[in-house]
DNA sequence: TTGTAAGCGTTATCAC
DNA sequence: GTGATAACGCTTACAA
């Protein structure tokens, strides 16, 4: 297998050379400016490139023009369904417009964040989609200086003046607390991975929160778990279950990720779902349906949040100097077996 | 919020003014070239890049040192949680390099697939990684001719030189077909999605046919569902289950969606799992221990195949011109409670 | 140990 | 309609 030298590569030289004309000419070609092309130059320039297979050099069109054709997504976690789903609906975006997306997992952790933002920047990406890991405030404020779009997923960062994009967490965790008493529950515990700089998990639990005095149940009953040590967990677990006098719990998980070890603590404590625990999740996971009779979830727009930040991007690198918006989309409710009505 | 204009940037020309030097010594700095800069002189070039918060233009660099620092990876389905697992494990490495990754989702469409990899080329990606759709072999076979590194995920490329890393499908398959048949299993389906051009549902296909004969189970109980259309897949069941004469049947997953399917359509049809039909499945998702009493999985080493997939990138750039190498990891059997022993 | 100058592959400005 | 030519921000001979 013979392989060509990188510095073989055709370049608009060789296309201007081989059509008979001069560089600028076929950058008018390119640049789709057939208004100002002949077209005998216009077919003999496209005749060369076919023939030469060339292909623009973006990096030397980026150099010159200062745009990278390239998007930055910087996420916390893309191991979660949620992060890939975004991704998607961020993508098909891009491609129509001819962007290509750089992916950053940083794993939650605050010094990879920073660290691939800045390489990001090296790359000049025209826009960044963050998904914060919610520790790198200062940092990020920064940004806010910079002339490049930044649209926040699902996470907000205070006082910054930037575009998000994510759920209503208001209304959906609002709905789903009223769709829990009014089946009859009246022991309702909330399970969240670490609340601090999350803004959604803040958004959250407030909601729980604040409904409970209202409502009757115990704001007490309001956990937070690192899912790192599944310890954790089933304390938690053997503490709520243990002051349900008698009524019918029901544990809320915050996300898709809680509800996957939620789940699997209660099967290897023996506890039923739905008959010892009712259970409700945030996040509609593609095996949510398959767990025992179902679990009853909260469904987000995932594709179109993706879609929806990505277009903030464009909207704002094609010059809309609006103020920062914040766009919620509401949630779903998708009701199975996992909270029958309490007898 | 002020921001600044993107030509505005600061350039090295900015940090050589400041440190009171050439752009060429500044240059050096940046390369790392420690040993011929003077002490005072690495102070101020030091000082003057904090000071103006520079980062160097990866567009510019690379269009000079003819590298563009990207990495692209074109995936079939960036939705199944194998491609986020084996992107993990490239991005690792990726990060450590200093390599930045272009990811890109096909849907499975050959043409998505065509129109992003000339698009990665325009961006003089350093190496791609691939995960085909299994129907471009001649488009692929020309980028045999281009200087680029590419490594094949999963799904080889006939008669192609490329690298290729993946699973051990001859031994995975065979090992669990001998683990089912030493359960007492008489009676085996394997579901696949559609074989035509994929090589590993190929590869794990022809394990299932060839075993068939010598262990007494009938090679007929191959099928090929498209996943699109749920009612296919009832129909095989109806089909392969109404064949089972007193024999305990089991159904062999081809993979991880099709497992997801598989037991969506058994729970609409009350089969229960493992009482009426056994399960046994490719691709161990974090949901398929949740799962009634678990699900028997064949386990990918994903994290490591995105791993070596991509030190299999490097080593090539860095001049490695061996024949191609087909890497092929062991899977590992999860045994679980889909596949209780026949009695 | 440092600097000058050429050039990477494009596009933009100005001329014809 | 078309073409020279000068940038874009960087690296790299080659000089000093």
């Amino acid at each position: 297998m013979t392989r060509k030298k990188q510095t073989d590569r055709v370049t608009i030289t060789d296309v201007a050379r081989v059509a008979g004309v001069s560089k600028t000419t076929v950058s008018r070609y390119l640049g789709g400016q057939y208004h100002v092309l002949s077209e005998s130059t216009q077919a003999r320039i496209k005749e060369a490139i076919e023939q030469l297979n060339y292909r623009p050099n973006q990096m030397a069109r980026g150099l010159k023009r200062d745009r990278s054709y390239l998007i930055g997504m910087v996420m916390a976690d893309i191991s979660n369904p949620y992060s890939t789903a975004v991704l998607r609906g961020a993508e098909d975006v891009c491609k129509q417009k001819g962007y290509s997306i750089l992916v950053c997992n940083t794993d939650n952790d605050p010094a990879k964040e920073r660290e691939y933002i800045l390489m990001l920047q090296s790359h000049r990406i025209d826009g960044l989609l963050i998904n914060t890991t919610g520790k790198n405030n200062d940092f990020l404020r920064e940004l806010a200086n910079d002339c490049t779009p930044v649209v926040l997923i699902d996470r907000k960062v205070p006082v910054l003046g930037f575009d998000t994009v994510g759920l209503d967490n208001e209304q959906a965790t609002s709905e789903a607390i009223h769709f829990l008493l009014n089946r009859g529950y009246k022991r309702i515990a909330y399970v969240s991975e670490p609340i601090a700089g999350v803004s959604s998990r803040r958004e959250r639990a407030a909601v729980f929160t604040a409904l409970a005095d209202q409502y009757g149940y115990s704001a007490d009953d309001l956990y937070e778990v690192n899912l790192q040590s599944p310890e954790r967990l089933s304390e938690v677990l053997d503490h709520f279950l243990q002051r349900t006098q008698g009524e019918k719990p029901v544990i809320f998980a915050a996300n898709g990720v809680v509800l996957l070890k939620l789940i699997r603590a209660l099967q290897s404590k023996g506890i039923s779902v739905p008959e010892d625990v009712a259970v409700i999740s945030f996040d509609d996971t593609e095996w949510a349906a398959l767990i025992g009779s179902g679990i009853t979830a909260i469904a987000q727009p995932t594709y179109q949040i993706g879609m929806t930040a990505m277009e903030r991007i464009f909207q704002r690198m094609e010059g809309d100097g609006s103020p920062a918006q914040n766009i919620a989309f509401a949630g779903k409710l998708i009701i199975r077996g996992s909270t029958p009505p309490v007898v």
